[in-house]
RNA sequence: GCGCCAGUAGCUCAGCUGGAUAGAGCAACGGACUUCUAAUCCGUAGGUCGGGGGUUCGAAUCCCUCUUGGCGCGCCA
């Protein structure tokens, strides 16, 4: 609001000078400045634009500056132009004064974006189950979960999917390992295959079924122990999830929305109609090379069964007939080669590819004391979400999934989180807002004055206007670029402009005025610290 | 061989739709608790932004190339 405001009055000021080439109000690049001697934002529109009409940036900046000082005394302090042109503008206090108001008024909806009447969906998580689910699940549940917070905040209406792939070889594949371990339990010697599943969740889920099914015959029915394992791991996936606040509006099933439905049938029509589908070798291939991948891939196999390719295509027609305006994949990295293969199929059936978009997540390495936790999910040796959890503070582990660019694989040192909170970002913004807490609960003041916000005149004070001001572009931000990160390090930043503030001034002073002014601010603070944090999954304590 | 991601301070990482003197946390060093929560604050030190070219008023950021690391390149899912 600040920023528009002050670009629109740079585009009335100064247009008559660009009468003659194409100039409007969104060439204006106008940015905080990080450096005070600057004065509080700065433009490079003389940079920018002095060779398009004939003149030196500077005596261009200075023209704009006279241009502007002249015209908008209310809100300029000063206008500056320096070398090598950068225009500099120092704002009036009482512009920050009105704009913190503003805010205030607007508290718990400040930064929210305007109801966009756009559906999007987010599908993330997706494991497979046959397993726990593991550390990198968690970085995907943690970033899926708040990019969904941080885009229905901004004012999509968000869905949340999980897509349960419970067809095909590893189902399979989990029942048959079930029956060896139920035989094992019954005293049956038999070996686990090497490509069988290890982890220790099956030998429970073997005394389980034992427990509950007086027949032992039934033990020998594959499909009946492949679904017997999977609903009792998908409940076990639930409850974790449920353990970190993640929860999802749609729980999707291959097996009972893809192929027991008309989809995957449809799906195979529409490509064959299209002409883009062809036989070679006894198989059948899609023409994905055709539309932006490398190769071709195959959607049949020589036995008349469908790939997994196949399957996830008809998925994603199907989530493109539900009327998204935006449709995020939320993946791990290693999955990244499907990326152009799925966008090559979704040309091909005309779908409008800008739609679906994708979050590759990169690996996170668990360490402890320096040393590499590994995670073979097939030695069932892995760390769980739940072995995490015992540990580690819920907050924490959600805060620190998404600390860092997604694209970015780091390392998450288990013992420093554990030792002490000295190292601990959750806990410094949390910390924030319990002493502000602490703060009002000594006082009494029901009705608050904004004219008192005139008082707030020391740098701090303006300073941290400055940075409340910057939430509402973080979100925006956050949401366009699909990076939960950047509210991490805004949160951080916020935190530690309060704690200065807090430790240079008496927030409860003696003066009235000074004390409401001061009681308004930090309010304002307060009310982002938690919005912030439940945008991340984390909790925002009173008291700590 | 092909593709994706990354290489920034001792460590973990921001910054990347080009902007002014490249930032934060941790670790190191030195200070601040009779005063609203010291889970805090203030200060010092620490960098050829992997190497080399190019583009321009201006490059960590864009282009080319080389190099190092991670991950993929199944008629598995």
């Amino acid at each position: 609001m600040i920023k528009e405001l002050i670009k629109d009055r740079i585009y009335k000021s100064v247009s008559p000078l660009f009468e003659d080439i194409d100039f409007d109000l969104n060439h204006i690049d106008l940015d905080l400045t990080k450096n005070p001697m600057h004065g509080d934002f700065a433009t490079n529109l003389a940079l920018k634009f002095a060779k398009r009409i004939s003149l030196k940036p500077m005596d261009l900046g200075n023209k704009i500056s006279i241009l502007l000082k002249n015209q908008n005394s209310d809100i300029f302090a000063s206008v500056e132009c320096i070398n090598p042109g950068f225009i500099n503008l120092k704002l009036k206090l009482s512009v920050f004064h009105d704009c913190l108001s503003n805010i205030f008024v607007e508290r718990q909806y400040y930064g929210s974006g305007s109801k966009k009447n756009e559906k999007v969906l987010v599908e993330f998580v997706s494991a497979n189950p046959t397993g726990l689910l593991h550390l990198g699940h968690l970085r995907n549940a943690a970033v899926g979960d708040s990019l969904a917070r941080i885009l229905e905040f901004d004012g999509y209406q968000t869905e949340k999917e999980y897509y349960i792939n419970d067809y095909g070889n590893q189902i399979k594949l989990l029942g048959e390992s079930l029956k060896i371990r139920i035989a094992n339990i019954l005293g049956d010697e038999l070996e686990m295959p090497e490509d069988g599943y290890h982890g220790e969740y099956l030998k429970e889920i073997a005394q389980n079924f034992i427990d509950n099914n007086s027949s032992i015959d039934q033990a020998k029915d594959i499909e009946l122990l492949s679904s017997y394992a999977k609903e009792k791991l998908l409940n076990e996936i639930k409850n974790d999830l449920q353990l970190i606040d993640v929860t999802f509006d749609n729980w999707f099933s291959e097996t009972s929305e893809v192929h027991h439905t008309k989809l995957l049938e449809d799906t195979l029509k529409n490509l064959r109609d299209l002409n883009v589908t062809y036989e070679k070798d006894d198989a059948e291939w899609i023409k994905t090379s055709e539309h932006g991948d490398n190769d071709d891939w195959v959607i049949i196999k020589k036995n008349k069964l469908t790939t997994y390719f196949l399957n996830d295509i008809a998925y994603h027609r199907n989530k493109f007939s539900r009327g998204y305006s935006k449709i995020i994949n939320v993946w791990g990295a290693d999955h990244h080669s499907h990326v152009s293969r799925l966008n090559a199929a979704m040309k091909s059936l005309s779908f409008d590819n800008d739609k679906l978009q994708f979050v590759m997540i990169q690996f996170v390495r668990l360490l402890r004391d320096g040393q590499d936790i590994s995670m073979s999910k097939r030695s069932g040796e892995y760390t769980t979400i739940r072995d995490l959890l015992a540990e580690v503070n819920k907050d924490v582990v959600r805060f620190i999934m998404v600390m860092r660019s997604s694209d970015s694989h780091f390392d998450f040192d288990l013992g420093r989180c554990l030792e002490d909170s000295d190292d601990n970002p959750v806990f410094y913004i949390q910390y924030a807002n319990a002493r502000i807490s602490s703060i009002l609960e000594k006082v009494n003041i029901h009705d608050y004055d904004l004219t008192k916000t005139k008082y707030l005149t020391n740098d701090k004070e303006i300073s941290l206007i400055k940075k409340i001001i910057s939430f509402k572009e973080v979100i925006e931000e956050s949401s366009k670029t699909m990076s939960p990160h950047k509210i991490s390090f805004y949160l951080q930043d916020l935190a530690r402009d309060f704690h200065s503030y807090y430790k240079s001034v008496k927030i409860l002073d003696e003066n009235q005025s000074h004390l409401e002014a001061r009681l308004i601010l930090i309010l304002v603070v307060k009310e982002i610290l938690i919005n912030g944090l439940k945008l991340l999954g984390a909790s925002s304590p009173e008291n700590m």
